[in-house]
DNA sequence: CTTGCACATGAGAATCATTATCATGTAGCA
DNA sequence: TGCTACATGATAATGATTCTCATGTGCAAG
């Protein structure tokens, strides 16, 4: 139940924040804007303020419910935190965002880190490219 | 010289222009904001429109004499192309940026984006963490 | 089951970075 | 030297996001 994902994070369960969660948890696109989910809600005869929207995505990210990825040229999208970290690769064409992990790479970047004298707290890769041709609907999806 | 820069991507030499190009190549710090290099000029009395800085910049990254990085939270920053490429990372304390080249990386994002069917483009690699406390100023710089 | 109050909501104003507009100025070629 | 396409600067406009504030409500205590 989304409601007790909200309390166990310490957020009051409300009803705003519970069409929300639904909607990133059930929604066909995995990446959403924060202007995307208030029009789907909204088409969806659930009308919430677009302030709200914005507030409830800020303390899930807080909360470690989502994760928050800023592509270039684009606005924020958000995307549910489950499942095993992964990055992204984005078609610079269509849009279309996959994703992958590779093992190698999540290596040699604390690697890196560490002979810099960092301590690494995050890190954000993404590939930007054209996804092959048959594929590419050259139209967001 | 920087008018010749300007010549050889087929940019008319202009005064605001050469400011730019020569305050993003003296300038102690490598990556600069549009905000920033506004105020600089302003401060030593080369005053130059706001507008005119941001139009430079993007003619400039177009032409390939400059890069533009839009690291997390932050605005976005120009960088002067020179030199092989490289990726960041980021001290989410005090702002440091340095730089730094990962071959191994460098390659395994070639395979990743032919093994999902892309044909890389481009990529960002930031990495995000605290520098070893002797050295971190806690305060940009 | 009521009550209180801290926290949540929504509408719209405010902010921030960036881009567009438009009247005027000028680089650089004929 | 003069023309013309392109550049500039002041300012308005835009788009995303955040703030404000009056009002509404979850939920713990009684």
């Amino acid at each position: 139940m989304e409601s007790e994902e909200l309390r166990n994070v310490g957020l009051k369960v409300t009803s705003p924040r519970l069409k929300i969660l639904s909607l990133l948890e059930n929604a066909k696109a995995k990446h959403m804007t924060a202007e995307t989910i208030y029009r789907q809600l909204g088409e969806s005869g659930e009308v919430i303020g677009l302030a709200t929207v914005y507030r409830a995505l800020a303390q899930f990210e807080a909360a470690g419910l989502i994760t928050r990825h800023q592509f270039e040229g684009g606005q924020t999208v958000f995307e549910l935190e489950r499942g095993p970290h992964h990055d992204h690769i984005v078609c610079v064409r269509c849009g279309r965002v996959e994703e992958f992990y590779d093992k190698v790479i999540e290596d040699r970047q604390r690697e890196i880190a560490e002979n810099l004298g960092f301590t690494l707290s995050d890190h954000a890769l993404t590939l930007y490219g054209e996804c092959s041709g048959g594929t590419c609907p050259a139209k967001n999806g």
